[in-house]
DNA sequence: GTATGATTTGACCAAACGGTCAAACACACG
DNA sequence: CGTGTGTTTGACCGTTTGGTCAAATCATAC
């Protein structure tokens, strides 16, 4: 490890190397499927080298998914009390899904580990996440009860929204499996759009 | 390994043990996570006896893979082509919801395998599942034509009723996080209902 | 009870893995 | 150029892991 001072340009390049190899392998083989020489390999780094840069294999997945949360949330925290209730909603749905499109590995990193168990996350989920949906669920909540949007179980509606959007990340394999040679993020926009307009739109 | 005679009541015995404690541990660790000896453990075994049942780590992985298979498409298989299009599909939503909450560790099972690339069901995906998924597909899409659900994009539909059931059961760990004490499923399959029932009411 | 096959296990092996370390190398700066 | 710091690596270590094997134990049919 080096001394206590600015990163080098080796430095800043060589942990943006690794962090981003880090993420390939996680995301595609979880945390115990992964190999640190794997990571290296990708990174393009020996071994050694790779355990120069980072102290062990669990603090590279923690500085991965750390960064990842840092950034899973944005969507969500922007989905504006102030604005029209349905384009509000419909706008956190179109950002989740370019988030699936754009960002696959980081969906598939985070899947894996609630998969599992988020063993290490677990305290994320139940204090900052939690908090977070609290505060988004009493928005739409009052947007429902003013009749807005229709009645809809707020929490319900969230996770209806994560598991739609995400899916086309996580289970992408099997989405194109079925779909064959036709682009699984075609339709799906506008698929969103319908389905949440007639769901929301009030009677 | 015994000779090829009919199982006796001890293999009967542990090689049920085996496959379940294998799900268990599958599951919740993934392929290259879970260890043989964790699978024994839980199983009542030795490892030496596990392997004196199974060939290798592989072979357990594949039976217990290749038993979810068998049954994981029957709710969709079960779509009836000659029913009422609108109640078919919210019955299957209920049936795929009802697996969620009643086979958990299965739905990880699938689910790890996905996110993963599928390196094992590739093959499954791309022939027996696209070709029910196909035919569904048609039939749905001729309900669509006729008038009798809402127009609506078939595959995106399965995968959105496929995502949205699963989710409870893979992302168990983030709807607990999320909801605290409250049963995740107690407010689910009222919420399924009128979102499919809003989504496919004809005009 | 005893013979035969089924079952179980302690001891063991080779490979893979996460991680260490001293030595070699590269590079900036006077 | 040389010297001090940052960087890289081959060799190595202890542990975990999947899997083997011979020997011991158990169950069952005669």
């Amino acid at each position: 490890m080096p001394k206590d001072r600015a990163p080098t340009r080796i430095q800043q390049k060589n942990r943006a190397a690794i962090l981003d190899a880090a993420l390939d392998v996680f995301s595609a083989q979880g945390f115990r499927g992964a190999t640190v020489d794997q990571i290296a390999t990708v990174a393009g780094l020996s071994k050694p080298n790779l355990l120069y840069y980072f102290p062990s294999k669990e603090a590279i997945h923690n500085e991965v998914l750390s960064q990842l949360l840092d950034t899973w949330l944005d969507p969500l925290r922007a989905l504006d009390p102030a604005g029209d209730p349905l384009e509000e909603i419909l706008a956190y749905v179109q950002r989740k899904l370019e988030m699936s499109r754009d960002y696959p590995r980081e969906s598939r990193l985070f899947a894996n580990e609630i998969v599992q168990g988020a063993p290490r996350i677990h305290d994320v989920l139940s204090t900052d996440l939690r908090a977070l949906v609290d505060e988004k669920v009493a928005v739409i909540k009052a947007w429902s009860d003013a009749g807005r949007i229709a009645p809809v179980h707020p929490y319900h509606l969230i996770f209806s929204i994560w598991s739609l959007t995400q899916h086309y990340a996580d289970f992408e394999v099997q989405v194109r499996a079925v779909l064959g040679e036709e682009d699984p993020f075609a339709a799906t926009p506008e698929f969103m759009e319908t389905l949440y307009r007639r769901l929301l739109t009030p009677n």
